[in-house]
DNA sequence: TATACCGATGTAACCGGTTACAGCAACCGG
DNA sequence: CCGGTTGCTGTAACCGGTTACATCGGTATA
């Protein structure tokens, strides 16, 4: 008794037709040297049997998987959805699928991640902002096309996108010293964090530059809402003294203007906010939020534009900087008092 | 010259190691019948070789590949994104990697996605709320584990989450007639959506059951902010009368009571709003929006729960039935004219 | 009528792993 | 000194597709 046959493969339809499996095989993949008499007969058995190729084996025989793989930090919050929606937009459109691991900042996992990848996808997109990218890539054969997104600066000879979250960072402070702020804190990101390193820089640096009147403050969060309403705790208990937070990024800032306003503080008539990202919700608190714009939804899209001109060999190296723009809402008003 | 050998397979390691692929195989899958002298060779030889295994053949010899497979309609919003997050996280504790795909409410490109996964996943989480569920199950053979999120009812045996929309919306609405609201008008999904189905029909039963002094009236949406803010044009240029809108989800809703306050309209003052499945957002705006929790992140983990219960026999079959709770919040106070 | 050519079909090798089974050496007790 | 274990290693088949090449019958050409 046959205790396997759970799925019928292409010689089992080869045998009910009376072909070869050649003839199967090219009648499955729509080749025109077939007689029309042999195609109904392979088209009837494949039916019969309810016949499905198996993808796997497809793509090992022809060394072309159509999938990429996305390896994130983290899908929490909605700046990684938004990248992997733009992601899977581009990859949907251009006929591959989506290979999707998060690491949550663990660097051997990363090694392991992608080392499972290889053999299954035909191309990578990594964004690990928390871990050393070049260990990862070490753990990857040259040959296979990546593009890196907004990783810590390495020698690697990989497609990239760079974010200068430097400049973003400078024109969010500067705004705030525009508008008259001058006890500006900085909610920093996790301090292992490449992005959030930059991002704190930049702060200190653009406060320093200032006429002397401003000191920098830095608090390290930790990227989500919760830091911002531990922040907001320390404000209303009167252990932090400040008239504008400039959070390192928007889940930050939200929860803390959401924490201040139900501690009775007026945002942002007593304490201004700011952001950085521009994901969706910030248009919708209230008062808008004031960020710098990064468009995860169009990195995600470009990225794999990119991987895609790796794959295909027509441009092996591509780097593309971004620049975020300063967007104003109601958040970060002229100083009035 | 050769031109392949672009990546070391495990002959080439075979080789250099001056072993048998038998040999490599055991090194590298850490079984304990190899002599320690050999299994240095073999590390050696696969180090120098920067060896790394090709996951698609083993997963073809083994016949398990650790991926699951997860369709969804769409990634648009927070609502996909929160499942597609609760599904990862529960893929990774248990070690299974997650192939995405959207289909965009498309039934043939349905069929096709779930084919291509065929022979690359272990099983598949199915979200398919806009077309015909068992037209697509009859692309995929019996034996592939599967778990269906809310899908339309069909004659299937799979496993299956089922969320009460029907309840959900009932409790919704007569929150809004307890509040003291008669004009109450519903802005639904798509006509073709189950889900939207649904809800509008028991939004028309709770407002006929009520003592007649309410009149049902049903304006349909895309589930889109968009449909939101249009709905709002209309309310505001006269052409709909109400006290509150009832919103079959809560992008629309947010949409509409963004769009209205802009418009000078007072939300909840003049106009109440509710919307359905409690996303993240729905918190944060001001007023804080009354809806229906579904708690999508859970739903994602319970999903790929009962997959792997599926996929390892413990389970075949599961059906799990969700209510959806009563989430008030601002936008909905007791009606005081 | 012999020859070249052509299109449809089949055979078998290959993609890169895993593993059943066989082979072989070393060691055991009798 | 021999048969039986035991433990390590290698050979080759297998997973389920694709495809180079061989084969074969039929037709066009000389």
């Amino acid at each position: 008794m046959k205790l396997k046959a759970v799925h019928a493969t292409i010689r089992d339809v080869a045998r009910r037709a009376e072909v070869s499996v050649a003839t199967v095989s090219r009648v499955l993949n729509g080749l025109d040297n077939v007689r029309p008499a042999m195609r109904e007969r392979v088209e009837g058995a494949a039916a019969e049997l309810g016949y499905v190729p198996h993808a796997g084996a497809r793509s090992l025989s022809l060394a072309r998987s159509h999938m990429i793989g996305v390896v994130l930090p983290d899908l929490y919050g909605e700046y990684y959805s938004e990248i992997l929606r733009g992601v899977d937009r581009t990859a949907t459109a251009n006929g591959l699928n989506v290979l999707l691991s998060n690491i949550h900042g663990d660097e051997a996992r990363g090694i392991e991640v992608v080392r499972t990848m290889r053999g299954r996808v035909d191309g990578l997109v990594l964004m690990l902002p928390d871990i050393d990218t070049d260990r990862v890539l070490a753990a990857l054969p040259h040959s296979m096309p990546v593009v890196l997104v907004n990783c810590r600066d390495g020698e690697d000879l990989r497609s990239e996108i760079r974010i200068d979250n430097a400049l973003g960072a400078t024109r969010v402070v500067r705004h705030l010293l525009d508008q008259g702020y001058r006890q500006i804190v900085h909610l920093a990101g996790p301090a292992f964090n490449t992005e959030a390193q930059v991002r704190a820089e930049a702060y200190r640096a653009e406060i320093n530059a200032h006429d002397g009147s401003a000191e920098p403050l830095v608090i390290e969060g930790d990227f989500r809402e919760e830091s911002g309403v531990q922040l907001a705790a320390r404000i209303l208990a009167g252990e932090v003294c400040t008239d504008a937070v400039f959070a390192a990024n928007d889940m930050m800032a939200i929860g803390l203007m959401t924490a201040l306003r139900e501690g009775g503080v007026d945002v942002p008539g007593q304490i201004a906010v700011a952001g950085f990202d521009d994901i969706p919700l910030a248009r919708f608190v209230t008062p808008g939020l004031t960020t710098a714009r990064v468009d995860m939804y169009e990195r995600g899209k470009q990225a794999v534009a990119m991987l895609s001109d790796a794959m295909e060999r027509r441009a092996p190296r591509q780097i593309a900087d971004c620049v975020p723009e300063l967007i104003v809402r109601g958040s970060t008003p002229t100083k009035t008092r």
